[in-house]
DNA sequence: CATCGTCTTGTGACCGATAACATCATGGAA
DNA sequence: TTCCATGATGTTATCGGTCACAAGACGATG
């Protein structure tokens, strides 16, 4: 029946093979002071008995770390799934396993909640969060165990060493180059429909998009108009947005991801306003549906997908140097034209 | 500098309370069986040590598991995410900690690659992914551990008890609903462009989306076209849906999801038929996006995210009987008709 | 031929918890 | 008063590994 058999240890396999357990664990991890006579021996017990070790226990034993924990945003935003996916893709392909386990924006977390997540002290993680809740968790850990944990934020590579270590994307540079594209295509100004990120004061001169679009504004001699801040659903963005699309002045609204850019776009069209000629849409993240919509939405291209797997492998690095550090492996973000966007009527 | 101090372990708060370690580990886990002088002294310092069980070495010493790990599709699949997200909801409310492994769809995976992605022998597992590669995880760990796995499949709850258990929705009748509704519309026959899980025969009585529609086609005596399959992602669709939106006798495609209904909607946009005038198009599972697109689809409400919360409390329930078996909580699949859909002029 | 370093393998402690069993008071029943 | 069930607590083994160190075999060196 429902008889899950005992699971096969280390020392079954020695016994199997005629050796100690320590040989056993030497063959396993690649030991080159095995005489190959016996790694032969053990590695066909191993096969014989189907033997898989024990990653909790190689772990607590103090073995090297073989997994990380993932702090993330809610996963049905775009750039967090995107972010967790290469995570995952590179942890699975170095054998690791990854957790996760979600912030919630609504909540205000201590420092005491955040620990909690973690299945022991030291284990490894990376944050993917670049609101309230994420910034407070890179506080709590930084203090805690700098050294093995990495954050995904808004910096370039390399830019900043050493706790806290972040690792991104320049969204600052992208908010405004695709402020300055709008303005080149002759409107008066942008306005913007911001995510909650934006809304704290950029801290440690971190670089938002908002800061982006207001900078290109500025450097243009352009009025810079109020940001509209919203919340990270699309039902959210659909209300905040609705002055906006019903102000005739308003040309051209820079949204800061694609989300919003779609709610935006919808409520252009009730308000019976016409996509690209009355009001310009741009997006920001280019998730897989922008290049689907009618019109396709022109949009900012983000590698999240390889910050992500870039991140694994730095936090890799950092826990075990002898693994080198891998190049930024990313593209930089890259503003796609599509079909919400054009010079005013 | 970056000292990871040494993490605090039972026998210090032990130690620390003058008591033995076994008592703190009774407080720890709400024995009744301590005095309330004891537990006051042991909670103090666990208070001042700030000791945080290290859930690795207590799941290796036999504990009850506090993790499981979830061998799901794809993420950026809305009802994977969706789903996973429950999961990983109600298992954050219970303690316990979620790790994730993606299935790749394109690989064929042995049972070895199967096994290799769980961290020890007996790890609850819940699968999620409705095509080949998740039901052969589901087959490869039946065979093992029957007892710590779940999958998540079309199945209502409680309509298969005991290994393989599955839990879903109701897929089929989702299907034929979806179906009948087009027909009723005034449609001569209703085409479908069907997700990759469709393409397998209905093992084991299971209903597809897909089979539910050629019933409800047969049942309503119209001929049954054939099925358009293609790939998970939107550019797939976009392709293999091109035919169909050329046809102008085809007035009405039901979409294996919100995909590829999206994708449809686009190409038939772009192919200049008019929706819902010259074509229908119906989605499935109500992605967060559904609503906003212009026209706002027509689809399928599926309640992913009560199917997962609800797939954790049965997998608990199933390791520990003493925990209460959950009512289906999750709302039955539901049309929900917006703009895509009319009668065909 | 004795000594020593190197290669190979084994032994025992330990990681941080739980489980099973032993021990020691304490208080009510006989 | 004696006995014993019961409650509170301690002791030891164990989970499945790794780590540090010891020990045996062997060829090279002086």
């Amino acid at each position: 029946m429902g008889t899950t058999k005992k699971a096969v240890s280390i020392w079954d396999v020695a016994k199997h093979a005629g050796v100690s357990h320590q040989t056993v664990s030497r063959v396993v991890n690649g030991s080159p002071r095995v005489a190959a006579t016996t790694r032969e021996k053990v590695l066909a017990a191993i096969e014989e008995l189907d033997y898989r070790p024990n990653r909790l226990a190689r772990t607590l034993a103090g073995g090297a770390a073989q997994s990380v924990t993932v702090l993330t945003a809610d996963t049905s935003l775009y750039g967090a799934e995107a972010s967790l996916r290469g995570i995952e893709k590179a942890a699975r392909a170095a054998g690791w396993s990854v957790s996760i386990s979600v912030l919630d924006p609504e909540e205000t977390h201590s420092d005491k909640d955040i620990m909690a997540r973690l299945p022991r002290a030291g284990e490894p993680v990376i944050i993917i969060a670049h609101d309230e809740p994420g910034m407070r968790a890179e506080k709590v850990l930084t203090a805690v165990q700098p050294q093995a944990m990495i954050a995904i934020g808004r910096y370039a590579y390399g830019q900043t060493e050493d706790p806290p270590l972040l690792l991104g994307l320049d969204d600052g540079e992208a908010g405004a180059e695709a402020t300055r594209y709008l303005l080149g295509l002759g409107h008066e100004t942008v306005h913007h429909l911001a995510i909650p990120t934006s809304l704290g004061n950029a801290e440690g001169g971190r670089a938002h998009r908002a800061d982006g679009w207001a900078r290109a504004l500025r450097e243009a001699g352009r009025p810079v108009p109020e940001m509209i801040p919203t919340g990270w659903t699309i039902a959210e963005a659909f209300e905040s947005v609705q002055p906006l699309v019903r102000d005739r002045s308003v040309t051209a609204i820079l949204c800061g991801n694609d989300d919003l850019a779609l709610a935006t776009l919808r409520a252009a069209h009730l308000a019976g306003r016409r996509v690209p000629g009355d009001l310009s849409i741009v997006g920001f993240d280019n998730a897989p549906f922008a290049e689907y919509t009618t019109p396709a939405l022109t949009t900012v291209n983000q590698d999240f997908e390889n910050v992500g797997m870039s991140a694994f492998e730095l936090l890799r690095h950092r826990l075990d140097p002898s693994i080198p550090k891998p190049d930024p492996a990313w593209g930089l973000p890259e503003l796609v034209i599509r079909e919400t966007s054009g010079p005013p009527d």
